[in-house]
DNA sequence: CAAACATCTTTACATAACTAGAAATATAGT
DNA sequence: ACTATATTTCTAGTTATGTAAAGATGTTTG
């Protein structure tokens, strides 16, 4: 997928109120991550809801998901989290070559 | 407004095709800017389409427009492009404290 | 082992918000 | 007036959101 793309729907799974409060929360919680009780627990919200903002977020591939016994731990991927921040500021200020010959 | 609710407001702007390539458009661009028709040229869309996905990231405050003569000049607010980012990352890996006794 | 429990996800669906683009409007220069 | 540049309005179609209810999956207990 062309990386614009993949960069857009991670940057969209992140630009919701909710999406963004756990996701900010897991960044917290650094490398040991947190399981989806943890999540529930501090910031209210109905099971299925939480469910579906956490799947977002895995199909964007910001957070990644591991069975622990009957939790579920989630963990922030920094990696894609410092790739998708790259982007945005990526060849900041190199000064656009427009193809148009009368460019200002 | 709440801190996390305009920074998820502006990640929701850049969370689209369009509207990313338009800003990293005028990331490149630096402090100059584009104008509207120069974006126009380069990300091949209709004006209406354009201007409704620049209104997006005008409202989330991540770009700004000056008027010049009958041409309108777009140029990315680089702080609060830096704020958005910063959010993000922010107290990374601290160790969220929960309130529950029992956390793992 | 089977029933009960704990933890999460998926399905279903009503409501709301977003998207795209043509047509109409606004604003500035010639 | 006429042209150039850009926005706003309108509308149809699409996609996202939130939550209850049902389904999975894993553990514990009698």
């Amino acid at each position: 997928m062309d990386t614009n793309t993949s960069v857009a729907h991670a940057l969209a799974a992140l630009g919701h109120d909710a999406r963004l409060a756990i996701f900010r929360l897991l960044v917290r919680a650094g490398h040991d991550g947190l399981n989806v009780g943890d999540i529930a627990q501090e910031l209210t919200m109905p099971a299925s809801t939480l469910a579906h903002h956490l799947k977002s977020l895995v199909d964007a591939g910001l957070v990644v998901q591991e069975r622990m016994g009957r939790q579920i731990v989630n963990r922030v991927d920094f990696d894609v989290m410092q790739q998708t921040v790259s982007f945005l500021t990526a060849e900041c200020c190199v000064g656009v070559k427009l193809t148009r010959d009368d460019a200002a």
